[in-house]
RNA sequence: GACCCCGUAGCUCAGCUGGAUAGAGCAACAGCCUUCUAAGCUGUGGGUCACAGGUUCGAAUCCUGUCGGGGUCGCCA
């Protein structure tokens, strides 16, 4: 896979230095390839637009960086017609500026058009499975799930503006000794009657009770008693048949209705579900004909790979019962992935806790012959705990995901939208805190870089103002509020010949960035580093917003660029965070 | 004991495929709504980038070691 040069402005940039260094130093063997990728945004605002750093040409040509910058920049301001307004060395840097006229033509009227999103960013990236969001059915789903989704689904969808084919999928876990717990406890236990709605979350908090009462008796006759009722619930779940068959089905449908639900309010959509119901028995049976076939051996009882000269241990396939694990059905799942989709690669979204697992999973797979094992991918995240500790659906200390939302919506109604009860429809006041919280909830998952743990707090989540998803859904709101009450002037034919103002010209030159930010959001795994772009943009929206005024602009001709400007900006942070999976408000 | 992740301002974090004077948000303090939405803007203060070596013209960034926090290590998922 190969990066693209996709940014016309730094293409023509790159061309106009590259004719330069090539016929000054015509041994040095700089490509144009080379030259674009080292054009870099400086540090600081008032250094320029765009600036070239001299360290690979020096090497070449051993010669100290800054003499090289100041020998590239004395030829470029020879040139007759050239791109840029100014250029100056700086150290070992050259840095450039760009018109008002040069930055329309070549960010801000892409932009509006919308030909700027429509870059393919890498050459040869292989078609994708990425497998995200695995929720146990039976259990409350809590705000650690809302991470793993978020993160999902903006790699999904980052990759697929990039040019992936790209295929989503979700692993529920809907059979297994938990579904057998909660089972156990509804029928012999359980006190309540069934809730006619939320009957998915009320399920959850059963499931915590179960596993409550189970510990209460360890060390007790009744654990005996339970184990027998347990062994019978998982046969009967197994062979299709008798009462808890009909109450598993009954109660699995409870939580994949939550599950729905919850993808439903986040926007998320999976091209394929795969069930651990589903791959369960084959994965017996698949492991087995491995075995049989002498690429598996028998340890303690139990059937698996050893792996300890990887210093990866023993990976089990097969209880000593002669029942499978996690990682058997994920052998099956693996080469099912490839089998149904013909992907080349395969990326597993799944908590850092499970790092070993897939370590073992993916040798195992290369051991048996596998041709795709290398192109498995673990992409670990660090976890969600609250400020008193590690969340655990089986203790029930968990913030369910349905409470974060409800709170957020109802936040963000009674501290901003009811101002405007009366002036909006209760619908419209309705679905912008559901864009509104979205924004805060997403964004606020995604920000920070995967490896880092999240400590949720509710009180903090709810503070909506600096670095936020909502500080950015605001610029874009106050943008289409502007093009609401200037319509009129707002002309695509505008040229940008009367934007001067630094604050003007740095938020053209910004939102010219956004594809060279998802290429690297892309090539880390990291969709945080578009967080971090998206709200750089804002704020310098905001400052654009304060200091050049659109309303009262000095003449028509500045306001039509302005408004030009303004627009463009709403459309990369349109789709900026679309691609974090967050909509925009048109007022809020 | 082995392996994985983290350690940057009072707090939460950017910056990490080496490159310009280490940046934001929050909190604190001082200002800005008769002017396009104050969920906003401007300004001030705040740093031994955990520590010690090494590589390099150049290290928060790469390597080694130490310390501190978290996680994982065969029949749970």
């Amino acid at each position: 896979m190969k990066k693209l040069m996709f940014d016309s402005l730094r293409i023509a940039l790159a061309e106009e230095i590259h004719q330069v260094v090539g016929s000054r130093w015509p041994d040095a063997g700089l490509t144009l390839e080379s030259v674009y990728q080292l054009l870099v945004l400086p540090p600081q605002k008032e250094m320029g637009h765009l600036a070239w750093g001299t360290f690979p040409l020096a090497k070449a040509l051993k010669m100290a960086p800054p003499m090289i910058a100041q020998q590239v920049a004395e030829a470029l301001k020879g040139r007759s017609q050239s791109l840029f307004q100014q250029v100056l060395n700086v150290g070992p840097y050259v840095n450039f500026f760009f018109s008002g006229e040069v930055l329309t033509q070549k960010i801000v009227n892409p932009a509006i058009s919308g030909s700027a999103f429509q870059h393919k960013l890498f050459d040869g990236a292989p078609r994708t499975m990425v497998e995200f969001s695995q929720p146990n059915t039976h259990k409350e789903l809590h705000v650690g799930h809302m991470r793993n989704a978020c993160l999902g689904d903006s790699l999904v969808r980052l990759f697929r503006y990039s040019g992936f084919p790209v295929i989503s999928t979700t692993f529920p876990g809907d059979v297994g000794t938990h579904v057998a717990k909660c089972l156990w406890y509804l029928k012999f236990h359980n006190q309540e009657s069934v809730p006619s709605s939320h009957k998915g979350e009320w399920l959850g908090r059963i499931y915590s009770k179960a596993h409550l009462l189970l510990e209460d008796h360890a060390g007790t006759p009744e654990e005996v008693k339970d184990r027998k009722a347990l062994s019978l619930i998982l046969k009967q779940i197994e062979s299709k048949s008798g009462e808890f068959y009909d109450l598993w089905q009954q109660t699995r449908q409870w939580s994949v209705d939550l599950m729905n639900e919850i993808y439903h309010w986040c926007g998320i959509h999976f091209d394929q579900w795969y069930w651990e119901s589903d791959v369960d028995s084959d994965s017996v049976k698949t492991v087995k004909q491995y075995f049989a076939e002498g690429k598996l051996v028998e340890s303690e009882g139990a059937i698996g790979m050893d792996l300890t000269d990887e210093n990866l241990g023993f990976c089990v396939l097969l209880k000593s019962d002669g029942n499978g694990l996690y990682s058997t059905k994920d052998i099956e799942l693996a080469r099912r992935k490839f089998q149904d989709h013909h992907i080349e690669k395969s990326v597993y979204v799944v908590d850092m806790r499970q790092a070993l697992h897939f370590k073992q999973v993916f040798a195992s797979l290369k051991r048996l012959g596998f041709e795709y094992a290398d192109q498995c991918f673990h992409l670990q995240y660090n976890f969600v705990e609250l400020p008193d500790g590690a969340m655990s659906s089986r203790k029930g200390n968990i913030v369910p995901l349905t409470q974060l939302v409800q709170q957020m919506e109802k936040h963000v109604k009674e501290n901003y939208l009811n101002r405007y009860a009366g002036e909006w429809t209760q619908d419209e006041i309705d679905s912008t805190a559901t864009t509104v919280a979205q924004g805060a909830i997403k964004y606020g998952m995604l920000r920070m870089d995967p490896n880092k743990k999240i400590v949720f707090d509710m009180a903090e989540w709810l503070k909506l103002d600096g670095e936020s998803g909502p500080y950015i859904q605001y610029a874009y709101a106050r943008i289409q509020s502007i093009l609401r009450k200037f319509h009129d002037s707002f002309n695509e034919a505008a040229t940008g010949s009367h934007l001067h103002h630094a604050s003007e010209l740095q938020l053209a030159i910004l939102i010219g960035q956004l594809n060279a930010v998802v290429t690297q959001a892309v090539e880390a795994y990291r969709p945080n580093v578009l967080c971090n772009y998206l709200f750089d943009v804002a704020k310098q929206f905001s400052q654009f917003y304060h200091d050049c005024s659109i309303g009262h602009a000095e003449n028509e001709g500045l306001k039509r660029d302005r408004l030009l400007l303004a627009a463009a900006t709403a459309n990369v942070l349109k789709q900026g965070l679309a691609l974090l999976g967050i909509p925009v408000p048109e007022k809020m």
